[in-house]
DNA sequence: ATTTTGAAGGTCAAAAATAGTCAAAAATAA
DNA sequence: TTATTTTTGACTATTTTTGACCTTCAAAAT
């Protein structure tokens, strides 16, 4: 017997469908739909939606709230998959990040504003923390920035 | 469902329009127009045209009485240094640091792209630290954010 | 001039509507 | 059996919506 995960994450697939990168759905609406927890709802986006396979989940609580799940267009986003998902560990230098951001400019994934915006986040001024912490707090700065850029290289 | 709340920020950010940097409305009667309790009309007001997000609340009681939203005009340069200088302290949290990019791209001084990106590294998920670090980690990176959008303005 | 009154708007806390977290229990796989 | 994955539920967090009660103002009544 497959397990309900399997079915919830074909479900969602089948949502976004060919043409659609992206679709709201009801935690509370879907998991009455497969009668199980809501919070299964929300482990199958935690397992089977992740950056790592090409996903990228946004949310809203209270009244009116959602979950919106985001397919990144991987042809289009592959380098920056890459560092989302390889190069970007735990932590990150701030050469590293520097190095990373210079490379997305000169490819012209990101503008020049745009890159400087990314070195002022990541910069040690900015991150101003124990040696032991910054470069962790870094790399999540730098994936947040990087999953933004890769949403939006889903619309052009 | 798209909450009402959204709907009411949506009317009047119509009703003020481009020209327009101000404009009374009755609470009853907004109320009434959208079958809501009047203090929600309060609460849109509370939550949505905020200071942070540009916008004063100006009222008078009794009969005759009315709301009155006002659109601040403050120069981009001098709106930078003052979120910079005064409005940014030790700790900025999640929700303050959307207001003021809300606001910084309703004036027209960041992109919808360059918002996004502070978004990104303002947020929850980049910021992730035991409560205590958060808003003073948010604070530093917001402000080196936008220290380097000032330095721009000043060469362009 | 003073008082009354009805018509505004304000406050605040509770209820409702969502979603998230986390650890334990259950089911499977190794 | 042991390890891993799935499923559940109790508790938390956030946002919106509502309602009962409070304050203020202006015009009418005295």
């Amino acid at each position: 017997m497959k397990p309900l995960s399997d079915d919830i994450e074909a479900f969602i697939k089948a949502l976004l469908g060919e043409d659609q990168d992206q679709v709201d759905v009801q935690r509370n609406e879907l998991a009455g739909y497969f009668r199980c927890a809501p919070s299964q709802i929300t482990y199958v986006l935690s397992t089977r939606f992740t950056p790592d396979r090409g996903y990228v989940i946004e949310s809203r609580r209270g009244g009116g709230g959602f979950v919106r799940i985001v397919r990144l267009k991987k042809t289009k986003a592959d380098h920056l998959l890459y560092l989302i998902n390889q190069r970007i560990g735990a932590s990150v230098s701030a050469q590293d990040a520097i190095a990373m951001i210079q490379q997305l400019l000169e490819q012209g994934t990101v503008s020049e504003r745009e890159a400087a915006l990314m070195r002022a986040a990541t910069s040690a001024r900015a991150i101003n923390l124990p040696i032991a912490l910054k470069d962790t707090l870094r790399a999540g700065v730098l994936r947040e920035m990087l999953l933004q850029v890769a949403l939006e290289q889903k619309e052009a």
